[in-house]
DNA sequence: CAAGGAGTCCTCTGAGTGTA
DNA sequence: TACACTCAGAGGACTCCTTG
C-alpha cells in the first residue's frame, strides 16, 4: 500500500468511507472522481490529493505521518521505504536514568553501521548517523530506544517513527521481537542470544574478554537488519488484509 | 528489575449525506 | 427543506506489554 492509495486521514474520511471508495473502483489518487462520495468530502479529498502530490514530490514523510491516523502509520512504509532508518540499541539495563547505551546499530540505504560506547558512540556521530533518517523503524522503539537515546545524548529523534511492535499486534503477532521473528520464519545466526545476554556481553567486554564485543555487535546488527525483513512482511500482510483490489 | 505509548471499548456529538 | 441515518472523531477509563 502506497500513500497514493489512501484516502483515510482526510477530514471526514475514516475506515468505512475509504473502503467504500475503493469498492467503487477508485484505489489510487489518479482514479479519483468526486462523485464517489458526497460533495464536501469530494472537495476535501480533491484538495488532499493535490496537496499530497506536492508533498510526495518533496518526499515529505512528516506531512503524511501527520495526516494519517496513528494506527495507519504503516502505510508510510512502502512509499518511503528507501528513506527509512532501521535501528536498535543495546544498553546495560532498562532504566534510562541509571543505565548506559553500549551499542547503536542503524541500517539505511542497504548499509549497516554500528556505534560503540567508549569508541565512536558520541552525540555528534549519532546526529550525523540520523541526519538523513526521515522515517525511523524500530521494535518498541517509541517506548525504549528513542527515549533512552534522547536521555543519554543531546539528540532529537522526534520525527515519523514506525514502531513495528504495534504494527505486529495489528496482525495478531505479539511476544517480543524474537518470538515474532520465529512466528514469521526469520532465521538468526545466534538464536541463543537475548537482550539480557547483551548486558552480560558488555560487562565481559569491559573486563577484557576477547570476542565479547564482536558477539554483542553482531547480535545488535542482526536485530537491526531483521527489522527490515519484518517491516516488509508485516506491512505486506496488512496490505492484503486491508486493501480492496 | 522501570515506565508510558498505544490499543480497546465505550459513549456522545454533530457534520455530512441521501431521500422524499 | 425536513428528516433519518451513517460515520467520523474526540474524550475517558482501562488494560496490555515490551525493551536490555
Amino acid at each position: 500500500m502506497r500513500v497514493e492509495n489512501s484516502f483515510i486521514g482526510v477530514d471526514g474520511v475514516g475506515e468505512q468511507t475509504e473502503r467504500s471508495i475503493w469498492e467503487q473502483g477508485v484505489t489510487h489518487w489518479d482514479e479519483f472522481e468526486p462523485g464517489v462520495v458526497g460533495g464536501k468530502r469530494g472537495d476535501r479529498i480533491q484538495r488532499f490529493i493535490e496537496e499530497g502530490r506536492d508533498h510526495l514530490d518533496a518526499a515529505d514523510v512528516a506531512y503524511f505521518d501527520h495526516q494519517f491516523p496513528n494506527s495507519e502509520q504503516w502505510r508510510l512504509y512502502e512509499t518511503f521505504r528507501d528513506r527509512a532508518c532501521f535501528f536498535d540499541i543495546e544498553t546495560t539495563g532498562l532504566d534510562e536514568q541509571r543505565n548506559q547505551v553500549t551499542t547503536v546499530s542503524l541500517h539505511q540505504d542497504g548499509e549497516t553501521e554500528t556505534l560503540v560506547a567508549g569508541d565512536d558512540l558520541t552525540a555528534g556521530n549519532l546526529r550525523a548517523a540520523f541526519a538523513d533518517a526521515d522515517l525511523l523503524v524500530t521494535f518498541n522503539g517509541k517506548r525504549f530506544d528513542v527515549p533512552f537515546l534522547e536521555a543519554n545524548f543531546d539528540i532529537d529523534l522526534q520525527r515519523p517513527h514506525l514502531d513495528l511492535m504495534y504494527t505486529c499486534k495489528k496482525i495478531g503477532l505479539s511476544g517480543g521481537l524474537k518470538q515474532v521473528e520465529k512466528d514469521i520464519g526469520i532465521e538468526r545466526d545466534r538464536p541463543d542470544i537475548s537482550g539480557r545476554d547483551a548486558v552480560r556481553l558488555w560487562r565481559e567486554h569491559e573486563s577484557g574478554r576477547d570476542g565479547a564485543l564482536e558477539t554483542l555487535v553482531s547480535y545488535n546488527r542482526e536485530d537491526t537488519v531483521n527489522l527490515r525483513t519484518l517491516a516488509d512482511e508485516v506491512t505486506g500482510s496488512l496490505h492484503d488484509d486491508v486493501f480492496v483490489r
